[in-house]
This record gives C-alpha cells, structure tokens and sequence, in this order.
DNA sequence: AGGCTAAATTGGTCAGACCAAAGTTGAGAG
DNA sequence: CTCTCAACTTTGGTCTGACCAATTTAGCCT
C-alpha cells in the first residue's frame, strides 16, 4: 500500500547503502530506472530527490553519482538497521552512545534551566523503573519514555531533533528484533533509577552525570545482550 | 541558477518556519501553488517532496497538513538560522551546546579506541589554537577544523552525521553574519589548548572532558559576543 | 438538525514532448 | 599515432494534459 515513488526510493537507497553501487559511481538514469522499476519518470524522479535529499546521491544535468555514506543525512540510519533481519551491533551500540550522552546533558539543561514541575514530571517516569516486578517490555517502555520526555524537556531545539530522528529510527528495530530477547537487570536500574531520583531532587548536576554514565554502560550491557540472544534464536532457527 | 522546484521549496519551507501557515493548518493544494508559483504541477511535487521529507508536513490523499518544527528533521536548522539577516542568537547557543557535547564525546571515543597516530593528528590541529599571533578568521578556522577532525575520527557513524549536518548548517552563518565580529580570547583559548594537548598524551579522560567543557563555555561566549557585536553593527547601518 | 449521498477537490500516477547542459564519439590536424 | 575540437547523444529539468482513487465538501433528504 506504499506509495511508487517511495518502493522505487527504498529499492535505490537500499541498493546504495548495501554497496551495489560503489560511492562516486554513477547512478542509472531516470529512464533506465523507468524501465527497470516500471514506473513513471516522475515518480522516478521523486524517488532520486528523495535519495538525493537522504545524501546518498547528487544529481546534475548529465548523471547523479553516489555518496559516501558519511557524507549522508542522519535519517539513513533506519534504513541502515533495517537492511538486514537482525541489526548491526556496532552501530546499534554507537546509536545507544550517542543517545544516552545526549540524555544526560538534556537533564543536565532541565536541572538548570527549568521548573520543579518539570524536574517532578521526570521524576515520576523513574517509578516504574525502581519496581522489579513489572515485565520486560512495560520496563523497556518505561526507559524509552524517560529518555523521549528528558530530551523533549530540555527547551534545546537541535537536541530535541536529533532525539526525536534516533529514536523513530531506533525504536522499529528495539521493539521488533530485539523486544523478545532484552532481559533488563532490573535490580540495577532500580539503584540508578533512585540514585537518578536523588540527583534530580538534589539538583546535584555532578551526580547526575554520574548516574547516566552508569545508565549508559547499563543500557548498552542490555543491547549487547539482547542482540546475542536474537542471534541464538536466529542461528536455532536457520539450523 | 537554482532549480524551480529548490525555490518552490525553499520558498514553502520559509513559509512555514515563519509561522505563515500555523501546525495543523492545511497547506495550498498543488494546482494552487502551481498557479502560485508559476511552476509545472512536477515541479510543485518534488518540492512537496522535499519539505515532507524535512518533516514539516504531511500528506494525504485529500490534503498536506503543516506539522510543528519540533517534530521535524535536523536538516531545518539551516533554514531556521538562515531565516533572518541575523540568526536566532538563542538557537545559536543551542546549537553550540550540543556540538561541543558531542565533540566531547567523540573525543573520549578517540582516545580510547584510536591509534597514537590518530591522536596525533588532532594533536597537531591544535598547534595554531596555541599561537597567539594568527588573525582572527584563521583561530575560526582552527578551531572549526579540530572539532571536525575529532568527530570524524571517532569511527561512530551517528555522531559522524550529526556532526557534519549541524556543522554545514552553522558553517554559512558563522563565516558569512558572524565571522566579520568574531573576536576569540585568543590567550585563553591557547591556555586550553595546552590543557588539552596535555590530555591527549597522557590519555586522561577526566582532564579531556574537563577541557572540553571549559572550551564549551569559551565557544559560546565567543559567539555570544560575536553575535552582539553583530547586531550593533546592523543597528548602527539601519539608523 | 442530523445523517447520508453525490459532486468537487486533492494527491498519485501516467504518457509524451522540449530544452539546456553535461557526457560521448569521431574526424581532422599536428 | 596522438591530441584537439567539433558534432552528436545522453541526461536531467521543465512543461502540458490527462486519468484514477481517496478524501473532503456540499447539498439533499429525512
């Protein structure tokens, strides 16, 4: 139910970012495309502005020729996750870096620049995380709602852009792959969760880094798990 | 010399970001704005592309709706700073923030993860940040180029695309309002830099962050300064 | 006034055509 | 044989006009 434009988009993007074609080849032209994906050239040349638009590609009167992908936008991330079954570890973990340091300089805005409302308001999202008796998947919830609330409240326009695009990125592939396999150290995200209460409540900005990077490491230790028990399953399953 | 559907985009995008369609409202159907603009029906619909594809609106069969720029992609921060003659000094200290935190993190990355000769290189990018007698356009380059060099040696892709979009938006900004008022402590920025270098060879990352955070301070009143200077020099050309 | 049907509007796709700027080829000069 | 430059082809950018399906809107009937 996808729209021609966007299946003939995702066929070049995916083409591209799984290396059919090499970074400063040329591109097929648009009425090579037409013929290969059977669609008009308009919608052709949507697609290539969108591929353009993703920087996988630039485009020029005589030829549109690939991009590194280091030079491309941070929205080709989802596409990359979503290339395989199972994800890239490395950059899974590189994602939950990124993501989690800038959680913690978020909160760090929030203690300083706004209410004790808004500070209460975080505050409340870290109950569920000091209980031990809720499910695994309410628990990933509960730290995805953290994170998403933390970032939007830090009033820091860019921050809450590159969340936001991480996050809708990252949370397909948290939720479909790896749902199944995380298996959350919940005793030790209650003693951070209450250490992150107390910081909060303190407004102790140094013990709040402190928590995070801890919660960082926490966070990717769960990745890292979930992902070797999908890799299980997965191998179980082919053999 | 640009494209018709780059200026219908532009044009669009300048619309909605200065509030002229409010989020939730219902943009012009296509045929209005090819009448609008002058442009074939194509040429609208790759524009409509490109601003769904920056997140600022979606559409339906029946309809395009404005969305709110929180909700949108990273890439309209060059929009929003190129929006007026002066850039949103506010935005500008956002964007500050999280391009040192991010530096930051890179660098810590580096240090771990790199090789001795890697750390060298930015080692020896931060020579000229030590002079004292460079002139002002060159200690913006230097400084540019060390924060650049150090997210891309951080071998993460994600920090990698954030970096290079927040910079290529902020670069035309800071070398074209800002660059002529910009006027860098030059002795303390040197100061640091030795701090810095120190940290580098001995691989502390505490110093290493410690320094980044003292630099954070340093940029952002740079700019902060830059800015005001600026905005007086336009004052004094309007009256 | 409320709900339902039909008409008008809108986005998505398609076909074919023209232009200007690239890229390609070939012929001629050295 | 090599190099240069012209013409020729390909390619992207734009335009016109048309059809379909889904949505919106208007009007009608109850």
């Amino acid at each position: 139910m996808t729209m021609k434009s966007e299946q003939v988009a995702n066929a070049l993007i995916s083409d591209i970012l799984v290396g059919r074609y090499q970074a400063g080849e040329r591109l097929p032209s648009e009425r090579d495309l037409v013929s290969r994906f059977d669609a008009n050239r308009g919608a052709v040349r949507e697609a290539m502005a969108k591929v353009t638009q993703l920087g996988l590609a630039q485009v020029q009167p005589g030829g549109a020729r690939v991009c590194a992908r280091e030079s491309a936008s941070l929205d080709i991330i989802g596409h990359l996750l979503a290339q395989s079954e199972l994800p890239d570890p490395l950059l899974l973990d590189q994602i939950l870096l990124v993501i989690n340091s800038l959680v913690s300089l978020a909160a760090t805005q929030v203690l300083e620049h706004s209410t004790d409302d808004a500070i209460g308001e975080i505050r409340q999202l870290l109950v569920p995380l000091m209980r031990l008796d809720i499910n695994d998947s309410e628990h990933g919830e509960a730290r995805f709602a953290l994170m998403h609330h933390i970032m939007q409240a830090s009033k820091n326009l860019p921050l809450q852009l590159i969340s936001r695009t991480l996050f809708e990125q990252f949370a397909p592939t948290a939720s479909n792959a790896l749902a199944d396999f995380a298996a959350p150290d919940k005793e030790r995200y209650a003693v951070y969760a209450r250490q992150l209460d107390d910081a909060l409540l303190s407004k102790d900005v140094a013990a709040l880094r402190r928590c995070f990077s801890a919660l960082d490491a926490l966070n990717r230790e769960t990745m890292t798990r979930a992902f070797m028990l999908a890799q299980l399953g997965q191998e179980a399953a082919a053999g």
